[in-house]
This record gives C-alpha cells, sequence and structure tokens, in this order.
DNA sequence: TTTACTGCAAACATTTTGCAGATGT
DNA sequence: ACATCTGCAAAATGTTTGCAGTAAA
C-alpha cells in the first residue's frame, strides 16, 4: 500500500548532470560543480549551505547561480523543496517523477515515500470538498532509525 | 475515511481572543486589532498583508507584533501556517487540535479536512521506513467549487 | 559564432532582535 | 506596582535581478 525506498537519498538516482544534460541545458562549470555537491551531501541541504560550502572550497559558484540551478532541479524534478517544521526551505535529491519524503530530524537524513496510499486520501478528500485538487503535498518529520538507535553522526538541527 | 469542514475557513471557530485569553496571555490593544483583522479575512493570508492593512487601517500594530502575535497563535493551533506552492508562507484560521487544508489557488479559500485516511498511511511509512514520525503535513491546492464554477472573487495569486 | 550562462553587487523581501517606554492586570 | 507587551529601527536572513563579461555548443 505505502511502498518505501530506503536508503540514504542521493545514493542511486541518475546523475544530475545527466538530468540537466537531457533536459538541454547546458552543461557548465558550476553546474557540474554544485552536481557534485548535491551528490555528496547526506539528507537535506538548503541553498545557502551550498553557497557556503562552494565558497569554502573556492569553487567560484555565486549565489545566484546556487539558486538559479536548484529552482531547474526543482523544476526538472531531480532534487524537491521541502519545507521543514521551523520554515526553512531546504532541498533533497529524488527520483524525477515524483514525490515525498520522511525527513529524519536530528541527522537530515530523508527517504522517498510513494503515494499509493496517498492517492485513495487525495481523491476522496476532492469528493467531499467539491475542490479540484492539482497538487499536493505530505511531508513526514520524526527520527530516522540510526538516530532511534542513539547513533550519534551530524546533527542538522530541524527544529 | 475523509471527512471534511466545509465554509470560509474563519466562520465558526473559537474566537482569537478567547484562545489567547485562555492561555494566559495579555488581551492587549494590539492584539485585539490583530484578532479583528484576521477574523474579517476570508483564506489565507500573510503576515506581510497583515501589517499592511494594520498600518492602512491607522491600528497603531507593528511588524514585530504581527510576527509575534502570529507565531503565538501557530502555536496555540488557532492559526495554521501554510507553505503555498509558490514558497510563500501564509496562514489559515482553522480549528484548535489538528489538520491540514484544501487551499483553493485562486481565491485563497482554505477548507480543513481531517486526517482519517491519511493516519493510516503515515503508520504505514513509519512501518516501513523504520523511522518514529512525529509530525507530518499534509496541504492539497487546488480550485475551490466556486472557482470552478467560474466565480470571479478576488483572486488571491496562489502561484 | 551565437546565445545560454555566469558572477557580482545591488535590490528586495521576509523575519528577528534590542530596547526604552507604554499598558494590562 | 510590575511584568508583559509594544513600536521602532536596525540587523539578520533569504531570494531575485540587471548587466557586462565568459564560455558552452
Amino acid at each position: 500500500m505505502v511502498s518505501t525506498v530506503l536508503g540514504s537519498g542521493a545514493m542511486d538516482n541518475p546523475p544530475i548532470v545527466t538530468v540537466l544534460d537531457r533536459a538541454g541545458y547546458r552543461l557548465t562549470e558550476p553546474r557540474r560543480s554544485l552536481a557534485a555537491l548535491i551528490a555528496g551531501r547526506e539528507g537535506h541541504f538548503t541553498a545557502t549551505e551550498l553557497v557556503t560550502e562552494a565558497r569554502a572550497r573556492r569553487l567560484g559558484v555565486g549565489r545566484a547561480t546556487v539558486f538559479r540551478t536548484l529552482d531547474m532541479l526543482a523544476e526538472l524534478g531531480a532534487v524537491e523543496r521541502l519545507d521543514l517544521p521551523s520554515g526553512e526551505h531546504a532541498y533533497v535529491v529524488c527520483e524525477p517523477a515524483h514525490h515525498h519524503h520522511v525527513v529524519c530530524s536530528r541527522c537530515g537524513r530523508s527517504d522517498e515515500i510513494d503515494d499509493t496510499g496517498l492517492r485513495k486520501v487525495v481523491r476522496e478528500v476532492a469528493r467531499r470538498t467539491g475542490y479540484r485538487v492539482d497538487e499536493h503535498r505530505l511531508e513526514l518529520f520524526g527520527l530516522c532509525p540510526a538516530c532511534l538507535a542513539g547513533q550519534p553522526g551530524p546533527t542538522r538541527g530541524v527544529a
């Protein structure tokens, strides 16, 4: 009913560079750099984090490019924009096509969930309210198995 | 399975002033003003909109107070913070207790939906992923019946 | 060669904070 | 009386834009 993709997000997805290429965008140096940075991330990340890291590594990637690229990737579905409970905007890598995520409030890890069960809920809401539902967003927050087990690891303050 | 509360949001909820009072907050003039502004709203509204309207009506309510009050109300559950698809933060009045909303992308109207069906989905995700899910958020966007019917009415640009 | 793309810096928008003074209880 | 609450103005954040130059195709 609800199937899940386990594993740390970015692991087995089509390389971001490929997604860009296939969409007809130029494979520029800044974009390659960003793709690498993003691929290297576990869990969620913010635009600002990328800006900071790019600057730290002297990759010569400007703020504007980060925002522009993230926009593109979100558009293409290679990345999804999350609204953390804290109000921050974060992104996670994901299979282009869909979806929704469970996000760990402690380490930031995220896993995709498919919306098989959700679809029914959405359909039902539409029926009951008379709305035509065009878009829906589901975000789950909690603790991932590792953090539940008390594993140390990086704490990414997700409120 | 999924029950719905129809009607334009703010209609039949405990007065905001009461919520504040019961929570032990002082019933100050600025808070009363804001409560009135919010009660007068249909559909969603942003902090900035309130600031602007308060200023237009010369209510002498400052920016900071608007943000502080909205925070309080969100905390108390009298209001819920929405993340519109555009990335904007908006608020809707709601029954303190729970909730998710369907939001009309055209007029901003919103209706509550209960999560009877959703609960099952959440539980299933938890089971499959091993996460302990502490918090979840569901937001649906589309067109309300009135807007579907081509009714004119105020268009609140929700992306 | 062409035109998409870039960094930069400035513009904008949103939210938070410090603080002296006002105000509810 | 006195702690809570306020507006203000400044600061911290977050995001977008205009533009002249750069580089991918």
